[in-house]
This record gives structure tokens, C-alpha cells and sequence, in this order.
DNA sequence: GCTTGCTTTCAAGCGCGCTCGAAGCTTTAG
DNA sequence: CTAAAGCTTCGAGCGCGCTTGAAAGCAAGC
């Protein structure tokens, strides 16, 4: 399968030094990262450092998906638990994860310890529907250099 | 990175026989296996080849995207070359491209070879997106297998 | 010739996930 | 003291991509 090697190739030349939303995301996940900064953020610089706008912070909230603590004025305080939640709801919501799945799924962590066995299925679903989602990439983007080969010159490949 | 190896992984345990909707797509772009039923199909047998439902490709229809044939009482006819065209746009809907996008594209594919450049450009900011979404997926995927992996007991990975 | 199931057109509706706007409070700078 | 910027809640609005429904025509089997 050509599709495999095409990404291969991708995520090999992705090792340079690369600065999108999503790197910000990969750092924030590294516990050392996000434990050395300890003051809690305003809900300004969680949505900068998360890639997400402070209207779908304070959405996620009401959908009961975060609950940043408040300061003394009522404004929102997001702690480093708080960042590394915001960003596995926003990397579950890139790879298509619903709202719908989320709330189910963060309502079984709040419920404790028992809950894990669902939570682990829930999971082992999500992980299904990243890779055929993957696969599916894949194909178009054999599509897409397919067509810029023949726009190229070269319609053979 | 260790994304890379994941999908790596993935990719190559997807080699043996799958029957996805994506697959049929798969089979369908190979210009043997389509020219070999040279008989136009309807939209119902377009719609189950390519994975869309009849309403879709009535609404790409309307939006100018495919120009099916029409038999003597008024009936759709998508020939071989309608339904690569159909996989052709199901791969670029799947892949993140807007509708808006696909009929500027489609629209220079009707206006002749001169404006491959334009279409070429169009194709190349597509493998862009798309590259980006492979790897936000990585991240995705590496965020569940961590939580499964945690949830079966081994937290140190 | 009747029924069943496919097809047609057209316009309206919808579900998701935000996104925006209004009205008002707090903090910071000058 | 004032102005600007950022925060609050609330509810309404929206854009995308279909999706559905109504009303009617055509095709195949009994």
C-alpha cells in the first residue's frame, strides 16, 4: 500500500522546528512543561496556550467539560490540571471525537476509579476511528500528489 | 517523535482484506476496474459505489460539482467518468475540503488547461491541510493509546 | 391495470459546535 | 478620575453540509 510510505515520508520531514497550535498543544501535554509554570492562567492565556477561543473555553465549562477555579472577582483561574484537560478535550475534538462522546466521557472520570473499564472502551473506540480516519487521509492524499505529479509533467506515477 | 512509529504501526496492520467504504473507493479510482462496467449506473448504484447517499450526489448535482447524463425519462446516468469524479470529491469532503473550495476547483477543471497552475496551487495547499491533519491525528492517537494503556494498568509508558 | 419501488424537482429544515452581541463589573494605565 | 482592556453571564444567531418531505412521474411484477 503506497499510502503507508506517503506517510511515513510526512511525518518524517514534520521534525524540524515547527511552531503551530498543536506543537503549543504537544509541550503543554509534558507534565514538566506545565508543572513549572504554577500560576493559574485567565482565560485569555488558556485559550493562546490550548489553540481554542476564550468562547469555547467558557463553552466547554458550561457543558461541564472544565471547571477552572475563580478568583475573588468571579474571573476564571485555569490551573496546569485544568490546561492539561483543555487540551485532551481539544485533541479528542481534532480527531473527531462529538461533544455528545466528550461529556459522557468526562462525566465517567468525575465519577472516580469504577468508571474505567467504560472509559477504556471509550477509548479503544476513539483509537478505531482515529486510524481509519488515518487510512482515510491516507488515500486522499495519494489523490492530491497524484494530481500535482500529473499538473507537473509527469503523469506516469 | 513518537507519532511517527504509531501510525507506522497502524498502516501496516490495515494490509489485510478490509471491506470500507473507503476501500470500495479505493478499487474504483483504478481506471481497470472502472472501465470494466462501462454501463452507467444510477444514483442509487452511484451513491452505494462511492459511499455518498443519493440525496448527496443530487446535491453535488445542484452544486455544479458532477454532470451526470440524463436516459429518455429524465433519469440520472453516472458514467465511469462521473464516478471518479464522485470519488475524486468524496476523498477532498473527507480530507477537510470545504464545499466552497471544491466547486472553485471544479470550476477550473471545466475552464480547460489553462488554469492548471491555479488548479495545481489549490492541490498543493490541500496536501498542506491534509499533512497537518495526519499529524494532529498522530497526537490524537498517541493521547488514547497513553489513556488505554494507563487503564490496563501500565501508567509508566 | 395496480401496486411497489424507484426516480424527479423544489424548498424548507436541521444538528453540530461554536460564535457573537449586549449589558455590566474589574483591573490597569495615565 | 477617566478611559481602555479584559472579564462576567445570558441568550440568540449562524455557517456548513447535508437531509428531509411533499408531490408527482416512471418501471417492473403479478
Amino acid at each position: 500500500m503506497a499510502t503507508e510510505a506517503l506517510i511515513e515520508r510526512i511525518l518524517a520531514a514534520s521534525d524540524g522546528p515547527s511552531s503551530s497550535a498543536i506543537d503549543a498543544l504537544h509541550e503543554l501535554l509534558d507534565d514538566a512543561t506545565i508543572e513549572a509554570s504554577a500560576t493559574p492562567k485567565s482565560v485569555a492565556e488558556a485559550a493562546r496556550l490550548v489553540g481554542l477561543s476564550t468562547h469555547t473555553l467558557r463553552y466547554y465549562e458550561q457543558e461541564g467539560l472544565v471547571r477552572p477555579a475563580r478568583n475573588a472577582s468571579g474571573y476564571r483561574e485555569y490551573s496546569a490540571f485544568d490546561l492539561r484537560r483543555l487540551v485532551f478535550l481539544a485533541r479528542m475534538r481534532l480527531s473527531g471525537m462529538t461533544m455528545t462522546d466528550l461529556k459522557r466521557y468526562i462525566l465517567l472520570v468525575e465519577q472516580g476509579p469504577s468508571t474505567i473499564p467504560e472509559r477504556r472502551r471509550i477509548m479503544l473506540d476513539q483509537q478505531d476511528r482515529i486510524t481509519r480516519q488515518i487510512r482515510e487521509l491516507g488515500l486522499a492524499l495519494e489523490t492530491t500528489e497524484y494530481k500535482i505529479r500529473v499538473y507537473d509533467g509527469h503523469p506516469e506515477g
